[in-house]
DNA sequence: AAGTAGATGTTCT
DNA sequence: GAACATCTACTTA
């Protein structure tokens, strides 16, 4: 049985705890699977909504590590984030791509398609998915609905970076981390 | 295969 | 008003 990540597995910088989760597997009421994309997002990073200083949207960010924050984009897309970094400092990671695992016939009817490849490639994707919504916002990631468990340290997962997607500022941070060669990705690297 | 437009609502200037 | 950590459907090759 995988260990189940606690708050300290949370407590470092954005971009180590990014590349920690990928071949994660995250579960929200049962529902999810191996991570195999994600992005850091850190204060000092202009792209990040943390880098305002702290406001009503972003104050999960500068709470504890281990928690959720979810944010709504593009008047559309629920998106889930983990706080990661030291108490206050306001960096988190954004979960974008899964490859399911668990409950892929619930993901298919809230998806409204069948092609397992596109239930969960994309952060929008991946919270319709889930059923992520502001109900999950600043919950902590140990406890219901939430499950998180750690990679397989025997199978390790190829790890790739490069730049992060849909941004307009900081373009050049090779902040964008995955599953080299996964069928799940947003978008290959 | 690649490009564009439209949807939709919160946050910030 | 504009921007926005996006996705889908539809067009043109």
């Amino acid at each position: 049985m995988p260990r189940q990540l606690k708050p300290k597995d949370f407590a470092a910088d954005a971009p180590t705890v990014a590349q920690i989760l990928i071949g994660a597997t995250v579960l929200v009421d049962g529902v999810g699977g191996l991570i195999v994309e994600t992005e850091a997002y850190d204060e000092t990073d202009p792209a990040s909504h943390c880098h305002p200083g702290k406001t009503p949207r972003n104050r999960a960010m500068f709470g504890p590590p281990g928690h959720a924050y979810v944010y709504f984009n593009y008047g559309l897309h629920w998106c889930l984030n983990f706080v990661c970094g030291p108490e206050g400092h306001g960096s988190g990671v954004l979960i974008r791509a899964l490859q399911p695992t668990q409950g892929i016939d619930q993901m298919r009817e809230r998806r409204r398609m069948e092609d397992e490849r596109l239930l969960c490639a994309g952060p929008g994707r991946l919270g319709q998915a889930l059923g992520v919504s502001r109900a999950l916002y600043g919950l902590p990631l140990d406890e219901p609905p939430f499950r998180v468990l750690a990679a397989d340290p025997r199978h390790p997962m190829p790890l790739v970076c490069g730049p992060r997607i849909g941004i307009k500022r900081a373009t050049d941070l090779p902040w964008r981390f995955g599953c080299a060669g996964s069928r799940y990705l947003s978008r290959r690297f």
